[in-house]
DNA sequence: AAAATTCTGATTGACGTACCTCAAAAAAAA
DNA sequence: TTTTTTTTGAGGTACGTCAATCAGAATTTT
């Protein structure tokens, strides 16, 4: 029982190692019949090329390109770190993490840094962006030069990326508001959605599942239109101080997106936070105090660690034309409070 | 920039190459000064074992046990297919994973398991087992036999582990308390905890947690004596229907083990779910289909892939003697709603 | 200084795969 | 049939490491 080799699959089928490894490679020069009669020996016997002995043979090296927001966000920069952590370890051997930032809230930057990719010195590209046009134009022609594609964080349906590593911002926001209308002990209220811009993609799937299931499940609590913070405090202070005097019903607040600590910030000011329920996404440091704090109630988050090794993972698999495990690459919508912070 | 290799370090160190091997795999016969000119360069090229190079070359096969209660639990099952599948993944290459159940509730039992395996044939053993006098001694030989042990699900702090795999409990009911409290909207009433046996350090674990919150933060909840199911429905449903008696001012449950299913059915038998917060743990089947149904509001979990493939990186990590990657064996306490259910 | 002991070097052969060459065999075309 | 072309076989080298041997050098002991 014990794993077959190329030299079994080579007496299987009666034939040569040579030929073996021309099949296995698609390497030309083998007549039709005869491949057919390895790759019944490779069905037979059940093998499964050792990548990291091919890999050892071939002396490869996996060049990754992570194309991420330039942004000062806490989350993009612990992204980051996981990120670097996961390619020292040896479990992501021969892995060459490059990561290429990209102004934010600037969809020209982004098609400026896709082209600015040598891609004849690529083999995989992460890439966390809004979906537009010229962004589609820029994968679709990289996927063409035969390099793997995978979407980080918010998906790019319609762009031709392999797979997509994140959660979905649909049952992101789903959650978000069961825990919105268990977590609110008022008979009614409204409740505030923040996200930093609308354009987003996430932002779009997490306030529809956000509304949806408020709508159904909690009719009492009243959602205010989704109030865009763009990434200025300031905006953002003054927003909040115009809702809570239009608005003195107010019970909750769902930050969509980042600026959770422009959007603390704003409510500590008018001494409202006691009495509100706030529920946030990602776990940053600045959440996890304001968790202990007792002034978040509850994360909508993802495990960044996860992310990253996910993403280099399908990468690789992808480069290799190997199956992915799924089961190990989905991820969870993870529900932090104060009682469970990783 | 490239990848030193065991070349590198021996003209580095102006040694020869087995030279560098013998102090790489700490063989005997190398001077002290010698072994330190070799440590020296190691330190200074940055070198790094290439683990798949050397596993090819040892033709290591890590051969495990998995000690597992033999109960009909469904969590169990679960926990088994993961492993499964987490050893035939190409991930976990060169793994042999053998399951030996033991029979639930009995001391003896595991330690007859613990006697009955043959060490060697055996490179590492993970066990999910409450820790008795008798089972820390016999985990002590095999432990001096030169076996990696890892604790699963349910510690073993006194015994002779190398690692925990699973959650910390005491948080976990930190958790469950926290939910608990926010969940229930009456004003005042009684909280009841159900678990399969006390004597298990993580019912335990679990209980003082969810206590020390509901006490601190939500005094206005009374727990009452925890009840032991023992694996027996009709017990189980004896004491609802007297708990339900006793206390028409029951708000909630707490299921801190098994037996979840006789639980939902006990108070769907009296009609009490609709007004009851239950939060219950471990996803199976079960509670996923109980959370759809409402009838379970909320589900303390850790994910059993995660745990499998975690133990097993671990027990691989030990007999390579090498340093574990924390971040990524750290099990989550996973909340789950019936929105977010993976 | 000689003998005994401890270290070290040089070399070899795995492991499973990739990739290359050269010659031989088989098939196709003339 | 002969020639040309296409397939195939046999063999080698390499990747980075482990494991082993054996001879010779360095060190310590006598």
């Amino acid at each position: 029982m014990v794993k077959p080799t190329v030299h079994d699959i080579a007496s299987e089928a009666g034939v040569s190692l040579a030929t073996v490894d021309r099949v296995l490679n698609s390497r030309s020069g083998v007549r039709a019949k005869t491949v057919e009669r390895v790759q019944a020996a490779v069905e037979k016997l059940g093998y499964v090329r050792d990548t990291y002995a091919a890999n050892l043979a071939r002396q490869k090296q996996y060049r990754f390109a992570f194309l991420l927001p330039d942004s000062a966000s806490q989350f993009v920069g612990t992204l980051k770190a996981a990120l670097l952590e996961a390619s020292d370890t040896h479990l992501m051997e021969r892995i060459n993490v490059k990561v290429v930032p990209v102004p934010a809230q600037d969809p020209h930057g982004v098609v400026r840094a896709l082209h600015g990719l040598n891609t004849t010195k690529l083999d995989g590209l992460a890439i966390m962006a809004p979906e537009t046009p010229q962004v589609r134009d820029a994968l679709a022609r990289i996927k063409r030069e035969g390099i793997a594609i995978v979407a980080l964080l918010s998906d790019l349906p319609n762009a031709a990326r392999d797979h997509f590593v994140g959660i979905n911002s649909y049952a992101a926001g789903r959650t978000a508001a069961f825990l919105m209308g268990r977590f609110v002990h008022k008979n009614r209220g409204k409740v505030l959605t923040i996200t930093n811009s609308m354009l987003a993609r996430d932002s779009i799937d997490r306030r529809l599942g956000f509304d949806a299931v408020l709508l159904q499940e909690f009719p009492h609590l009243m959602t205010l239109p989704s109030v865009e913070f763009r990434d200025d405090a300031d905006r953002m202070a003054m927003i909040i101080k115009e809702v809570c005097a239009t608005h003195p019903d107010l019970v909750g607040i769902y930050s969509m997106g980042s600026g959770n600590q422009a959007m603390i910030e704003g409510f500590r000011a008018l001494a409202r936070l006691d009495d509100l329920v706030v529920i946030a996404h990602e776990l940053t440091p600045f959440t996890r105090k304001a968790l202990l704090g007792k002034e978040i109630d509850a994360v909508i988050a993802q495990n960044v660690g996860h992310l990253a090794r996910s993403a280099l993972r399908i990468l690789r698999a992808k480069c290799d034309g190997v199956a992915i495990f799924e089961a190990q690459e989905r991820i969870r919508i993870d529900v932090v409070t104060r009682e469970n912070i990783p």
